[in-house]
DNA sequence: CGGGCAATTGAAATACATCAAGGCGTGTGG
DNA sequence: CCACACGCCTTGATGTATTTCAATTGCCCG
C-alpha cells in the first residue's frame, strides 16, 4: 500500500464509530466540518443512499474502512489493481489520466459524497489516478460486498443507474467543452459546474466557497497550459466576473459569468 | 416522426424475417452484405449477446423493428424523448452533440452492432444527436421490454456492464485525446482505433476498408476544422503511412502511424 | 536565510483557425 | 448532351488563440 498514512478502521470498536460518522448521530461528530459535509450532501445521490440503507439494515452492511491522507498524495494508482472502491468523505480529489509524457487531463473533480468513478464499482480501475487535492478523508469499500449490497437493494441499484447516467453526462460535456470551447468559455464554465456541486453540497455561502484548487488544476481540467490559465482568470477578475483570492473564491456576477460560459 | 423512409417491421409475418435476419438462419440473408456484418460481429458485445439470448428464448423476445434509412438522415433528434433504443446494423452512424452557435462533437462514430449509448437504455438519451452517415439499418428495441430482457438474464445485464465500462474507458480516451493531444495524434489515434473496430468485424482486408467518412466528420470527431483535417491527412499521405481514395482507407505502415499517434 | 512551489507578466513561437480561390466529381434541369 | 450548381477536397495567405520561454514576485517551510 502506498499510503503510510492511511488509518484503516475495520476494528469492531472502529466500526460503531464509523457508523456513527456516518449516520451523522454524535454530537461532537456532527459538530465537525467532516460529517457536515457528509450530512449536508444528503440528498446527493448514490453514497449518501448506500449510507442511509446502511443505517437501516447494519447487519448486511458492506466492509467499509475509513482513511485520512493529506493533500497531494495518490489515493489510486493509475495501474493499482484494488479490491476496494473509495468515496470522498471530505475535502477535495482529482479523478485524471496522465500519458507518458506528463500531460495529463483531469476528467473530474471529486466532492464529498463522490464515487470516484461509477464504473469501478465492477471491476478495478484501468489507467485512472486518484489524487487528494486537500486533507482527504475517503471510504474504502469492499467491492464485491458493495456490489452484493447494491443488487440486494434493488432502489440502490436504481440509484447507481441514475448516477452512471449522470456521469455520462458530465463526460459528454467535457469533451465538447475540450473540443469546442474556448480557453475562457472552458474555465467560466468549469467554475460554475463547480459552484453548482459545492452548493448542492451547503459549501456555499453569498457566493463564496473556499477553493483548494491550484492553477495548474484547472490547466489540466481545460486541456490548457496554467500561464494560460493565469491570464484568463486575470481577465475574468478584470472583468469584474469573479474573485479568487486566499484559496477562496466568490462569484461577483452570476450572470456575466454565465454569459462568459456561453450558456445560451 | 422525422424519418419518413423508416420501414417498420412489427408485423407478424416480418417477426418470423427478422428473427431470421438477426439468426443469420436464412441462406439468402447469410449471403448479404448486411448480415454478414451482423453476424461477422459475433462475440462483440451487448447485442450479439442479446441476439443469442432472443434466439434461445424467441417468446420472451423484447418488441423490436427494423427500419432503413439512407445518408445524412438523422435517426435520433437531440431533443427527442423516444421510447425506443436504436442498434446499428448495417453502416456507420454518429453520436455527437452540438451547440446553438453549430459547433458540434462527435462523441463517437456507431458501427455495426453499436448501441447508440448504453446509458439510453434505462433512459431516454438527453441531448444526443444520431446521425446517419452512410444508409443506415437499425433496429429499434422498446426501450422498457428490452430492460426487462436485460434484468431477466443475469449474465446480459453483466455484458452491460462490460459494454458500459468499455464506453467509459473510450470516453475518457477522448476526453484526452481533446484535451491533450495535438492534431495528428487525434487524427492518427481515431484512425487506429476505427480500423481496430473494423477488424472485430471482419470488415478490413490487407489494412484496407470502406470508409465513408467526410473530413467533416473527422473534424467534428477530432475537435479541428475540415481544412486542418485536410493538411494533416495530406501530411500523413505523404509520409507514406496511409492511403484515401474513393471512400476507402488502406493503412500503409501500421508501425509509423503508431508513432505518429504516440502509442508509447 | 535559502529553496521550492505558485502566480503573474511580457515577448516570441507555434498550432490551428479563418479566409479565399480553384479543382474535381456528381447530380440536375434545360 | 451541355451548363450549371453544389458538395467535397486541396492549397496558400493571413489571422489569432494558445503555448513556450523567461524573468519576477510572493509565500510557505524548514
Amino acid at each position: 500500500m502506498s499510503d503510510v498514512l492511511s488509518q484503516p478502521v475495520d476494528g469492531p470498536a472502529e466500526q460503531q464509530r464509523l457508523h456513527a460518522l456516518l449516520t451523522c448521530e454524535t454530537p461532537d461528530l456532527r459538530a465537525s466540518p467532516t460529517t457536515t459535509a457528509i450530512c449536508e450532501s444528503h440528498e446527493l445521490g448514490l453514497y449518501s443512499a448506500v449510507r442511509e440503507k446502511v443505517e437501516r439494515h447494519p447487519a448486511t452492511s458492506p466492509v467499509m474502512s475509513l482513511h485520512t491522507i493529506p493533500g497531494r498524495r495518490t489515493i489510486r494508482h493509475a495501474t493499482e489493481w484494488s479490491e476496494s472502491v473509495p468515496v470522498i468523505c471530505r475535502g477535495w480529489a482529482t479523478s485524471s489520466i496522465a500519458l507518458p509524457d506528463g500531460r495529463r487531463q483531469i476528467l473530474s473533480f471529486l466532492l464529498p459524497g463522490d464515487f470516484a468513478c461509477t464504473a469501478s464499482l465492477f471491476e478495478p480501475i484501468s489507467g485512472r489516478l486518484i489524487e487528494a487535492i486537500t486533507e482527504v478523508t475517503y471510504c474504502s469499500f469492499k467491492r464485491s460486498e458493495l456490489k452484493a449490497f447494491l443488487f440486494a437493494h434493488s432502489d440502490l441499484l436504481e440509484t447507481l443507474t441514475r448516477t452512471w447516467i449522470e456521469e455520462r453526462r458530465q463526460t459528454d460535456q467535457l469533451a465538447i467543452d475540450l473540443g469546442r470551447r474556448t480557453a475562457a468559455e472552458r474555465i467560466a464554465r468549469l467554475l460554475l459546474s463547480l459552484m453548482e456541486r459545492l452548493a448542492k453540497r451547503g459549501l456555499v455561502q453569498d457566493n463564496t466557497t473556499e477553493f483548494p484548487l491550484r492553477q495548474h488544476h484547472i490547466a489540466d481540467a481545460t486541456g490548457l497550459t496554467p500561464v494560460h490559465v493565469s491570464k484568463v482568470l486575470s481577465d475574468l477578475r478584470r472583468r469584474g466576473l469573479i474573485e479568487i483570492s486566499e484559496r477562496t473564491l466568490t462569484i461577483l456576477d452570476l450572470a456575466g459569468l454565465r454569459c462568459a460560459a456561453i450558456l445560451r
